[in-house]
DNA sequence: AGGAAGATCTACT
DNA sequence: GTAGATCTTCCTA
């Protein structure tokens, strides 16, 4: 299966979480394989975006920003895991949030993981439809995955899919002092989005 | 020591 | 749909 390339995350963060919806997102342990679609990203620029975490400068949380397109961020926030993957160029900070995705295999493994224990077929879409939610349904966690390159890494990866559909937008979700621009992006009419 | 943070769940209007 | 309580790191004082 080919994978997406260092080149695909060296663009503009908002380019890349346009191009990311629709593309599959595998985790493979042992031999079960978890995947899903994703459906909803956000965009942070680093150095001019206050909602960024590297708005601030390097910190121990955002010091992974200012290394090479590819690498995976991972930090907490409301006791929630948020995975994020940098783009553009090393050393300037810039960022794409992995928002939501449909699950489309290893949907058990998620419903253990999310701890619902009688899931109604209905309520599949709730199982990875946020940030956070979606981090605990693939089982990420930060000791494993932060600071590694996701171009790189043999258990984690993301496979390009051509699909029609089109592309939403909107301003970012729970961010305080947003900028002008709408740096959300979603599936128009996916059910899988948040909200 | 205190507070903020890119969220989620639950319970309501 | 909106509102409030709640959770864990890490930053700032």
């Amino acid at each position: 299966m080919k994978k997406l390339s260092k080149k695909f995350f060296s663009q503009d963060p908002a380019k890349v979480a346009k191009n990311l919806l629709g593309c599959i997102l595998v985790r493979k342990l042992n031999k079960k394989v978890i995947s899903g679609k994703i459906v909803e990203t956000e965009a942070y620029y680093g150095l001019k975006d206050p909602a960024s975490r590297a708005y601030k400068g390097k910190t121990k949380v955002s010091e992974n920003m200012w290394e090479s397109a590819g690498t995976i961020l991972i930090y907490m926030v409301h006791n929630q895991w948020l995975f994020n993957i940098v783009t553009g160029k090393k050393g300037k900070p810039q960022a794409v949030l992995i928002r939501a995705v449909e699950p489309i295999s290893g949907i058990k493994f998620m419903k253990r993981k999310r701890k619902i224990p009688r899931l109604c077929s209905g309520e599949v879409k709730k199982l990875a439809s946020g940030p956070g939610k979606f981090t605990c349904a693939f089982g990420i966690i930060k000791e494993k995955y932060h600071g590694l390159n996701i171009t790189k890494t043999k258990d984690l990866l993301i496979i390009p899919r051509k699909e029609n559909f089109k592309i939403a937008s909107s301003k970012r979700i729970g961010v305080a002092r947003d900028l002008s621009q709408n740096l959300r992006f979603y599936i128009k009419d996916n059910q899988f989005v948040s909200r």
